[in-house]
DNA sequence: CCTAGTGCACCA
DNA sequence: GGTGCACTAGGT
């Protein structure tokens, strides 16, 4: 007899284990580890599904296992290297391996649950489609007896299926009679015959489904149902393109990586010195070698621009996944992969799990990016799996930034990785922007303005010129908030301690951290008077005083507000690259990746935004926010300008933005890291702790860090517990701790020790999250 | 002594 | 998460 050991879809700490099921006879052939079933599971034996991640040959009867109820695949969804994968991470990522799991497959596998409810009277209705007022009274209908409950654990995988038509045997249909007054049958069959044996899709006939059944009928016409892909139409509408000559930089980079493939490369490169082109040739060179690739992007800038261009290389061979395309859309992509259709996977960071097979080469470009890190369970690193999976297959690893994290810099300074500078333009004819820092406290005290003369002047220039013009501003809505100017009352979050952002287009105030809506009030709350005024500029305010003061200017503006809708990111960068607008107005989503030729003034409204936060980050998100839209300035033959507005225009961060100085900044912030004992010297793991209670909050907090002092050496550095910078939102107060390490043997342990302190059933309503090398301090 | 309500351990 | 079960308080 076989047994399977499946994780439960489950998430909690109980069930965090491998279960073992019998295996049923009719699935005893077909079973394999990777495979999704359902199984009964607790006491009601509701089915639930689960993921066999060991087959084990049983001779002797074992006591009185379940048995699986359902095989859901014909084929494992889970690779070997999946399953291992999972059980790797949870060394670092703090969470269920259940969800590791699931992080691995497309949304449209892992199934929903869903209750059928059923009446006395027979009739059934489905739990999720009830109204809250109807749910509560099933709910007690179902305790009254009057109602059972079936459990649905429906898999939603659904495969877009076209229906194609062909005729078998020509000659056949040739000689077949149709009566003359069957006017419509004879012209399909004339139709058919023109095509001569084409395969045609059944929905581009303009033929009643009569008629077609009567050709079938007849065996004159076959019906197939072919699996189509979602996004065929897009792939055929692309030109396709050629290698490009490499300059001698470049040549070098593409040498050393074909001819070490099992190394991990950073390639340090200069805005505008053809990274790209590297990493299109290196992924040629390895698929030519009958191996496949992954391209991470960040996934704001997985913009059609850069997709565009991997797909005119390499075309149908690949695949594409980001956060815009639906659920359906998704599983095409990783059927594409899966069945080895795809060899080259385009994507944001959960693509590194993408399902392929002999891995040549990974890419991650912008590596420094902050957004590889997912910010929700499973914590995971995309450069972390990365480094995982290279091993695995023995594949080359390519990091890729204009600006490299200090923790990869430093890295390749000590020769774990290998380091690849570019440090030329591609286009030997473009020449770096030129950077001017405007000192916003010398301007006229005019705070009524968000444009110094200096820019302004610049804007018109442009203008005239009939150039283009990209305005950064880190801050969306249209003011940062509402104050009294007579008592300094400020409108907070009732639930969180934050003040309320305008947004004047719905004429309400904003929670940018729960959601939070209200209307803006008329009076202040706290002392009735009427002198409420607006106060710091967000984008939307920026865009109504740019129409004030020029009001020839065509401006688009791109924040999270605009680009909310389907494909609306796609729309903007489409309508600016027509040059139906003079200015792109955004926040930092516009910093990243865009290549407009024309544009050749880039003005960042206020530097200072994130210079100080309380992040040991802070300075380097700064400069390499500040370095990647410089970088849009003049990417042709025209000259770039660069204009920063700031109030800090002496801090390190913006001075070597100017400089254009990375290897400055570099050592510089590595001195300070080296000081204060900070990543890259030291790991950081951080432990979040909310409840309702505050008292509640701090007093667990302190016996956690207790715990914490216990299990860890005395070299471990605990900061905290403290407040977070934002102490409660949600309706939850947040504290934290920061642990900083070099060399911890019982730190996975003692993490796993503060987990299970929240089991006990005292700290029900404990909140405590565990990051392992935190991205984000705010 | 019965019963509705709540907390709790366990799930193969 | 969901379930049966033990325990408890309040009613008859």
């Amino acid at each position: 007899m076989k047994i399977a050991k499946v994780i439960v879809d489950v998430p909690l700490m109980q069930t965090d284990k491998a279960f073992s099921y019998a295996v049923g006879q009719e699935f005893s052939e077909l079973i394999e580890p990777g495979m999704r079933v359902h199984l009964p599971f607790g006491t009601g034996n509701r089915l639930v599904q689960g993921i066999v991640v060991e087959v084990l040959e049983q001779s002797e009867q074992l006591e009185n296992l379940k048995t699986i109820a359902e095989l859901l695949d014909p084929e494992p969804v889970l690779t070997p290297e999946q399953l291992w994968l999972a059980d790797e991470m949870r060394h670092s990522v703090f969470s269920y391996k259940i969800s590791c799991l699931k992080a691995m497959l497309p949304n449209l596998l892992n199934s929903n649950y869903d209750k059928l409810l059923r009446a006395s009277d027979g009739s059934s209705s489905k739990w999720s489609e009830l109204t809250e007022a109807q749910k509560i009274a099933s709910a007690k209908a179902v305790r009254a007896g009057e109602i059972s409950i079936e459990y649905l654990a429906k898999s939603k995988e659904n495969r877009k299926i076209e229906k194609y038509l062909s005729v078998p045997d020509l000659d056949k249909l040739a000689q077949f009679e149709i009566e003359k007054r069957a006017k419509k049958r004879l012209e399909l069959k004339y139709f058919l015959l023109r095509l001569n044996q084409e395969k045609i899709a059944l929905k581009t006939l303009d033929f009643s489904t009569q008629i077609i059944k009567f050709f079938v009928e007849h065996d004159l016409v076959k019906i197939e149902e072919v699996e189509i892909s979602r996004t065929k139409e897009k792939f055929a509408a692309i030109q396709s393109d050629q290698a490009k000559q490499l300059n001698a930089e470049q040549t070098q980079a593409f040498e050393k990586i074909i001819h070490n493939p099992e190394r991990t490369f950073l390639l340090e490169g200069i805005t505008g010195s053809g990274k790209t082109e590297v990493y299109l040739q290196t992924i040629d060179h390895f698929l030519k070698k009958g191996q496949t690739a992954i391209m991470l992007v960040p996934e704001i800038s997985l913009t059609p621009q850069i997709t565009n261009r991997f797909i005119a290389r390499f075309g149908d061979k690949v695949a594409i996944m980001h956060s815009g395309l639906s659920d359906g859309e998704k599983y095409d992509e990783w059927r594409k992969i899966k069945s080895g259709q795809a060899q080259v996977v385009v994507g944001a960071r959960s693509a590194i799990f993408a399902p392929v097979e002999n891995l040549g080469i990974i890419i991650i470009d912008e590596e420094h990016e902050s957004s590889y890190k997912q910010d929700s369970s499973p914590r995971y690193h995309a450069r972390d799996i990365a480094l995982l999976r290279a091993k695995w297959h023995g594949a080359a690893l390519l990091l890729g930034s204009a600006t490299p994290s200090l923790e990869s810099r430093a890295r390749a300074m000590r020769g774990v990785y290998d380091l690849l500078l570019l440090t030329k333009r591609a286009n030997e004819a473009a020449i770096l922007p030129e950077i001017q820092v405007v000192d916003m406290r010398q301007e006229i005290s005019d705070q009524s303005t968000n444009f110094s003369q200096t820019l302004l002047q610049k804007i018109k220039e442009k203008i005239e010129k009939n150039e283009q013009i990209i305005l950064m501003l880190n801050r969306r809505g249209y003011s940062s908030f509402v104050m009294c100017r007579e008592c300094g009352f400020v409108v907070d979050c009732p639930n969180c301690d934050i003040s309320l952002t305008l947004h004047m287009d719905t004429r309400t105030l904003n929670c940018h951290y729960c959601g939070h809506v209200q209307g803006i009030p008329q009076t202040c709350p706290n002392c009735q008077s009427r002198k409420i005024r607006y106060y710091g500029s967000g984008t939307q305010k920026v865009e109504e005083e740019l129409h004030k003061i020029l009001p020839e200017a065509r401006v688009l503006r791109m924040d999270v507000d605009t680009t909310r809708t389907k494909n609306a990111h796609e729309k903007i960068l489409d309508k600016f690259g027509k040059h139906e607008a003079d200015i792109l107005l955004g926040t930092q989503m516009i910093a990243k990746g865009l290549d407009f030729p024309n544009v050749t003034l880039v003005g960042v409204i206020n530097a200072d935004t994130g210079l100080n936060l309380p992040d040991f980050r802070a300075s380097e998100r700064a400069f390499e926010l500040l370095m990647q839209v410089a970088g849009r300035a003049g990417r042709a033959d025209k000259k770039g300008e660069v204009i920063i507005q700031t109030f800090n225009p002496n801090h390190y961060a913006i001075q070597l933005t100017k400089a254009q100085d990375y290897e400055k900044f570099y050592e510089k912030e590595m001195a300070f890291r080296k000081e204060l004992s900070y990543p890259p010297y030291y790991f950081t793991v951080q432990v979040l702790i909310s409840h309702q209670n505050e008292e509640i909050v701090i007093q667990k907090a302190y016996e956690i860090a207790q715990l914490l002092r216990q299990n860890l050496t005395t070299k471990a550095k605990i900061l905290g517990p403290t407040a977070r910078p934002i102490a409660r939102t949600h309706n939850l107060f947040h504290y934290q701790i920061l642990v900083k390490y070099r060399f911890e043997e019982q730190l996975e342990n003692a993490l796993n020790q503060v987990l299970e302190l929240t089991q006990q059933r005292e700290n029900k309503n404990l909140r405590v999250l565990i990051d392992s090398e935190p991205q984000n301090f705010v």
